[in-house]
RNA sequence: GCUCGAAUGGUGGAAUGGUAGACACGAAGGACUUAAAAUCCUUUGGUCAUUGCGACCGUGCGGGUUCAAGUCCCGCUUCGAGCACCA
């Protein structure tokens, strides 16, 4: 039999599918494996190469842990709510649900192709009524809810109530957008309007008046994370910052938390890292200033209490609610115009306009610690989101302030011994303290250290402020003006929003006549017929955004079809949490913080049983695409080869990869490619065009796109599969070349030929030598401890290596072979299955299989071969048989001829004995 | 600017502090063949030597620790990633 991989894949796909090999049941008598890929969002181009090298590895894993006797949980869904299907559906007309549907068709057949053991049973859509009733539910829940800072946890909102209706604010520890302080009879004055409010600033998923990313062009806010530089992220258009009335998720509650887990993860540094930076955690305090003249007290943050006797003058973002108060209505003028010039800058021209801007308020606030009178101004340079939007400046110890000062002609107050603030601020944060008393309070002579523990100190006892910790973490924005997305289940009674009843669910999208705006620029939900409860109340117009339908959707594939539950507490109980999980960096700061704030909120409520989702996490690299290049010659339709371009003036021109072969460029495709190079002629070198080539993105436009089908159809899956992991580590970003993958393939014939000669079985029952027991058992322990460190490119040459000495030593025994299979299962299953049915002879699938254990005794060396070294040098070999003793070997190395020459008229100093590898006679 | 990571042949990449370059691609030469494809064999880090053994140099740069450094430490350079008027 010939190996013949269209036959043979297509075969034990169809087995594995109708017997549903791969089908996974809760099974209390064996471990649990629980192995996540990132979903995807199924797009209109399908998969391209790049994609699978995550699927590949976690499938090579699932299968692996499967042969070792887990229950193994390897499910696949589709992230299916997202902006592309709803910009297509406003150009087309066509229902989002119509594209996403056939989108998830194509994805399915071209994953299919490469033999994955997912369990389809398991599936999830986000935008299945049936799977985003849990959305809407767990969404619910929060708005149910506060954070209890005390406890440190989520829980019901009915307890706050019942506090505020007892004592008001007092003694409330709860996570808030506002300080607010009631009595118990000013709450109960409140009408339901001002409860409603109030209650809004406690809630964990809440309504709030907040600074938004709004993006003109898409019609929508985003959310932190979807913005980059001043940019949305898809499609790149300009953000401006916009107050708007928006659901929000208070997941700056978590901050600590969030941070803290990261402790117990087994996730990559550099992604750890990543998630610290964006909770971004500072210790400093919080201090009061009051405003001259006036009964209010200005409240800003710092890291750097130490300096505040340099503090020469106050800033406030143009946003902040303190900019009202402090201006004077001599400034009044200049301050409005101030703050108009700033508000027709988009977020991007600030960020790029580095110009120091900014205009006195009018107002002075009182050094707290001086007495001293400084100015008030209002400056962009301060964030309006971060801290209390307000900073006390300390032009000698902050770049930004230093700048502020020179341009405004502001004094510089240098706090630290010896420092040089005559060309630019002194920012180390080391050095003893100067300037720094007043009378009754001195920090002079300490170190900065410590002179910023003895002004909280000193702040506290006075009363001027308080130690404080801040995060950059901000509350996630949760309502897009967008049609393809979940509905909230919630509705306005007299503009005070409603949960719908628990049974309410699922709240269905409903169907609108056009994905627009509505003409008054409600979002797309406003054209919907009968959108009102059934009494008749309307019911939100926003829907929810791509993180809510992914934030949970790993709890859901425990238990699929469960109507009762999220996931049912049997189920949750047994698979617990996802023990690998590997996906893409691009996840980072946006899916992988929300989801562990969403389980951290479930698990705050008892419904599910782990703090975090993803104990350990492999980012795979990218796959970039590898481009090719033709070279046209200026005004000709004539195109020269790379190694001979440079004796012309040319035009690079990206060619389709598709019709190039290992750069050679395939005339006769590239004349057939396009019209306008029918007629193209070429000047080869040595009989051929080669082409040039660059790394870039795989994308359409590049044409570098390699499409998974095509590899699959011509050289097959189990040689795909094996290619991309031999490509490189897993983690790392590589480019797609497919030159080489005939490396695979021919390993995968040779492979073949240990089993058949043409149509003859060459499998026999001999005992295997002892050079091919060793093979075999050197390939095992190889793999074993290659697969769990994701080290599958060297397992893949193991393969190779022990095929080859296989081959070498002609061995067909059925001892040796039958672990050779199982190891190479993981990797290339459909082979693997075929080997094992038609030349191993079980009836069994390989899976049922059980991983085979590696016995040291074969691969004990009857020769060992020693690197005799001289001073560490390493100067010639000897043989000596296996257990030799030590002293032995030694007197071999120096009483051998070759050593001779070293030895002369040198004395051995000491002789340095590495078992199995070296004896290092070290002279002098 | 801060933080993290990386740098090894023509290429992708291997190397628990212990003979650097496994494995693969590419290249060169050869066998088989009328020829090509396929397959197989040999060589392939550099320089010198080549009738033989070989010799020396080599893991971005400069130091250090060690009998021994691609690997550990210190100081740079370059590239990549994350954060960034975050006070």
């Amino acid at each position: 039999m010939e190996y013949n991989h269209r036959d043979i894949e297509s075969r034990w796909q169809n087995y594995w599918r109708e017997n549903k090999v791969y089908k996974t049941e809760l099974d209390k008598s064996r471990p649990k494996y629980y192995v996540l890929d990132m979903f995807p969002y199924p797009s209109g181009a399908g998969l391209h190469v790049g994609h699978p090298l995550g699927y590949i590895a976690s499938d090579i894993y699932s299968r692996f842990k499967r042969l070792q006797g887990f229950n193994v949980l390897h499910p696949m869904g589709y992230d299916a709510y997202g902006l592309p299907a709803e910009q297509y559906a406003i150009q087309t007309g066509q229902h989002p649900e119509k594209t996403t549907t056939d989108n998830i068709a194509r994805y399915r057949s071209q994953l299919d192709r490469i033999g994955f053991c997912y369990d389809w049973d398991r599936e999830v859509r986000t935008c299945d009524p049936k799977f985003y009733k849990w959305t809407q539910w767990a969404f619910m829940k929060m708005v149910e809810s506060y954070y209890d800072t005390a406890l440190d946890k989520a829980k019901p909102i009915s307890k706050l109530i019942e506090h505020f209706e007892k004592q008001g604010t007092e003694g409330v520890h709860a996570a808030c957008s506002q300080e607010l302080d009631f009595t118990a009879d000013e709450w109960k004055a409140m009408d339901e309007k001002q409860k409603s409010d109030t209650l809004m600033n406690y809630r964990i998923a809440y309504l709030g008046n907040t600074m938004v990313n709004w993006c003109p062009q898409l019609g929508t806010v985003l959310a932190n994370d979807e913005v980059s530089e001043g940019l949305s992220i898809r499609g790149g258009y300009p953000m401006e910052q916009k107050l708007m009335y928006q659901w929000c998720l208070r997941v700056s509650a978590y901050a600590e938390r969030l941070l803290k887990g990261l402790e117990e993860l087994d996730w990559t540094d550099s992604l750890k890292e990543t998630q610290r930076n964006w909770i971004g955690r500072s210790e400093g305090a919080e201090m009061r200033f009051p405003i001259a003249g006036k009964d209010v007290e200005l409240e800003i943050f710092t890291t750097r209490a130490d300096t505040v006797f340099g503090v020469t003058f106050m800033v406030l973002a143009p946003e902040s609610e303190y900019v009202d108060i402090v201006t004077t209505p001599e400034q009044r003028k200049e301050v409005d115009a101030y703050l108009d010039s700033i508000k027709h800058k988009t977020e991007r021209e600030r960020m790029i306009d580095k110009k120091v801007s900014g205009v006195f308020s009018g107002s002075y606030a009182v050094n707290p610690l001086t007495g001293k009178e400084i100015p008030i101004y209002i400056s962009d340079y301060v964030l309006a989101g971060y801290g209390t939007g307000a900073i006390m400046a300390v032009p000698a110890h902050d770049s930004r302030d230093y700048a502020f000062a020179r341009h405004f002609n502001l004094p510089v107050i240098p706090l630290i011994e010896g420092c040089d603030v005559s060309e630019q601020s002194f920012e180390a944060k080391s050095g003893k303290m100067v300037n720094s008393s007043n009378g009754d309070f001195s920090l002079n002579g300490l170190e900065v250290k410590d002179a910023i523990a003895a002004t909280k100190k000193y702040i506290e006892e006075k009363g001027i402020g308080k130690v404080k910790v801040n995060y950059r973490l901000r509350d996630a924005i949760f309502s897009r003006q967008r049609y393809w997305g979940e509905p909230f289940p919630v509705y306005y009674k007299d503009g005070i929003p409603h949960l719908m009843p628990e049974s309410a669910l699922p709240l269905l999208l409903p169907e609108v006549d056009k994905y627009l705006p509505t003409e008054t620029g409600e979002p797309p939900l406003g054209r919907a017929k009968n959108w009102v409860t059934p009494e008749g109340y309307p019911i939100e117009l926003n829907t929810m955004p791509g993180f809510a339908g992914s934030s949970a959707y790993y709890l859901r594939y425990m238990d699929p079809h469960n109507d009762e539950a999220l996931v049912s507490k049997e189920a949750d109980e047994y698979w617990r949490n996802v023990d690998l999980y590997i996906g893409g960096t691009e996840h980072a700061t946006g899916h992988l913080i929300y989801s562990r704030f969403w389980n951290k909120f479930l698990y705050d409520l008892g419904y599910v049983v782990e703090q975090e989702p993803f104990k350990k996490l492999i980012n795979q690299g990218m796959i970039q695409g590898r481009t090719n290049f033709v070279y046209r010659i200026k005004d000709t339709n004539t195109f020269v080869s790379l190694g001979l371009k440079d004796g012309y003036d040319t035009t690079p021109i990206r060619v389709d990869v598709n019709r190039v072969s290992n750069d050679i460029l395939d005339l006769e495709a590239f004349r057939a490619w396009r019209p306008e190079f029918k007629d193209a002629e070429f000047i080869l070198e040595d009989g051929k065009y080669v082409c040039g080539w660059a790394v870039e993105k795989m994308s359409k436009s590049m044409f570098n796109v390699v499409n998974p089908d095509d590899i699959v159809e011509r050289y097959g899956a189990d040689t795909l599969r094996l290619y991309e992991m031999f490509l490189g580590p897993i983690e790392q970003s590589k480019p797609w070349d497919t030159n080489g993958i005939d490396g695979v393939s021919r390993f995968i014939k040779k492979l073949w030929g240990l089993f058949y000669k043409g149509d003859n079985l060459l499998v026999d029952d001999s005992k295997p030598s002892p050079e091919a027991l060793k093979a075999v058992h050197k390939l095992i322990k190889k793999v074993t401890g290659d697969i769990e460190t994701f080290s599958y490119n060297t397992s893949v040459s193991a393969f190779m290596v022990c095929v080859n000495e296989l081959s070498a030593i002609k061995c067909h025994s059925r001892e040796a072979l039958e672990p050779l299979v199982i190891v190479l299962a993981p990797f290339a299953p459909h082979v693997a299955e075929e080997l094992w049915h038609s030349a191993l002879a079980h009836d069994t699938t390989v899976n049922d299989a059980r991983w085979p254990e590696w016995n040291e005794e074969y691969l004990k060396e009857s020769m060992v071969n020693y690197a005799v070294s001289f001073n560490g040098k390493a100067r010639f070999n000897i043989q000596v048989a296996a257990g030799t003793p030590q002293a032995e070997i030694e007197d071999m190395a120096v009483k051998n001829p070759s050593s001779e020459k070293w030895l002369e008229g040198k004395t051995i100093r000491k002789i340095i004995f590495v078992p199995n590898k070296i004896v290092n006679i070290v002279v002098g």
